[in-house]
DNA sequence: GTCGGATCTGGAGCGCGCTCCAGGTCAAGA
DNA sequence: TCTTGACCTGGAGCGCGCTCCAGATCCGAC
């Protein structure tokens, strides 16, 4: 199996190796395996489930939040619970989507008042 | 002319009093006109200057950003100068929306999945 | 006048999400 | 074998955006 060092992964992953550090020992990825030396080697599934966790980090939700993610996906709960989970989170990041569209009205007005 | 005291504005803005006062040390609003003892008194300019701050906070803009906007309306600039720094504005506002709309993207396969 | 609640100030404290550091280990190249 | 640089761990430090606190002041109600 083809594997990253943490520099690679770092890279593709677009963050650095402290971050996917700290992510490991927030349980938000891994634990990753490690090498005869105890170096860790990143899997293409590590990475695509890192991409998973950046992509709801830039959209702003919390490491909590994150962790809570990884609980409904990994562990052992019903369809119906992931999905209610999935739900929520889905309608907490439709009303930033609403907020910004807010401030982005006010900004178009601000623009059309000084063009 | 009428006033708001700072517990009501805080209420009115949605915010906390401390959240207030630490926005006017920061150059956000005001400075906020005093009574004779001293005491803040907001006026309906205010609070809607506190709600423009308010709006952009809550649609994910930083301390630094907002005290460069407050600058760019306030200062003397060029409406073209204007112009240009809300446009660049709203361009991250729009890749935040964009940001968003990928996660909800995942969510919404992920929802897929288990319905 | 007195009480009590709201407000004042300057500054300390806090949670988040990293980021950096010291001191040590591992491993590829000369 | 020796060097060099990437990596390891645990823990400290940091910037942001508040939030809280102490100790003082103000002011409406009694």
């Amino acid at each position: 199996m083809i594997t990253l060092t943490p520099a690679a992964a770092a890279d593709r992953a677009g963050v650095s190796i402290d971050t996917l550090r700290y992510y490991e020992r927030e349980g938000l990825i891994g634990p990753i395996r490690r090498s005869a030396g105890g170096r860790r080697e990143y899997t293409e599934d590590d990475l695509f489930w890192i991409g998973m966790v950046t992509c709801f980090r830039d959209a702003g939700l919390g490491i909590a939040d994150l962790r809570g993610f990884v609980a409904i996906l990994r562990a052992e709960h019903s369809p119906q619970e992931r999905v209610v989970f999935l739900r929520e989170r889905r309608a907490a990041l439709e009303q930033r989507v609403a907020a910004l569209c807010r401030a982005m009205e006010v900004l178009d007005e601000k623009i059309a008042y000084y063009s």
